[in-house]
DNA sequence: TTGCGTGCAAAGGTTTTGCATGGCA
DNA sequence: TGCCATGCAAAACCTTTGCACGCAA
């Protein structure tokens, strides 16, 4: 850690899990039953306080799915990382991708000219159906 | 209403309200105590199952606003309407911005062509900064 | 030793559920 | 009359807070 902070087993683990789920979002229940299960036991209280720190600095985002009446997160890394990226999320199976990608820049600036929206990137998500999962529901024959 | 549904005023005090405002965001509570001021009370429990019944049919959306603990609902009129719509959120004050504009379907083409992903436009929102409010900022001299 | 971190228990909210009653068609 | 809708109370959750104890530095 840095800034007056101390590195504890709690926050080791919990950065572990978030960094091992970047492609999905988790919920504080999620890190906390893993967490059990792997004989690492820790309180949510500890989860929930240090998510808010990630989430001061950055390297964690907060969604709220649909469907769910929880919060998500999910770590993304250094906001420089992410700073120009492009998200885009399959509601199919959760999947966060990652663009790198000009014509999403072009398109927020001609935002930003034609229509004075500033748009911030960083919480901007694009929803929708990844490749994989089109393909799966055309085999099952479902629509969308 | 429609199929088996019943008309009654409590559906359509909550229903006029949303329409209201549609440029804004509101809670539960919002419009609780909205209606309460009006003498035309209804019950939390009947606001949160109606909501359910518009945001199924889509003429409703869920939002969560980073510093707000409840949800945040705002009635965006039927799908077809906002179909080929875009919408762009300004987390200063809230309002919902309908943009009609060609650049985005030609960004969606691009993202399914080259990156094989079906954007949902009906789902996705661009968070920002409007311009009244980019303005405010500027004046008060705070930063983003 | 100092001061941040942790976890329990409790509080504070929001949202959902069960059930009896009310009201539209 | 037959159903759906409503509202109360209670339950079920999620998240935050207070406080005493634990532990990194």
């Amino acid at each position: 850690m840095n800034n007056g902070e101390y590195k504890t087993r709690q926050k080791q683990a919990i950065l572990d899990f978030l960094k091992n789920n970047m492609d999905n979002h988790v919920t504080v229940n999620d890190i906390s039953e893993y967490l059990e299960k792997n004989n690492c036991r820790v309180g949510v209280t500890t989860i929930y306080r240090y998510i808010d720190k990630l989430l001061e600095q950055g390297l964690v985002r907060k969604y709220t799915v649909d469907n769910s009446t929880s919060a998500c997160f999910q770590y993304v890394g250094s906001t420089q990382e992410c700073h120009e990226h492009f998200h885009l999320k399959c509601e199919a199976c959760g999947k966060l991708i990652h663009l790198d990608c000009s014509h999403i820049s072009e398109l927020c600036s001609h935002i930003f000219k034609d229509h004075g929206f500033k748009t911030d990137m960083r919480r901007t998500v694009f929803y929708g159906i990844c490749s994989a999962c089109a393909d799966k529901r055309k085999i099952a024959g479902g629509s969308i």
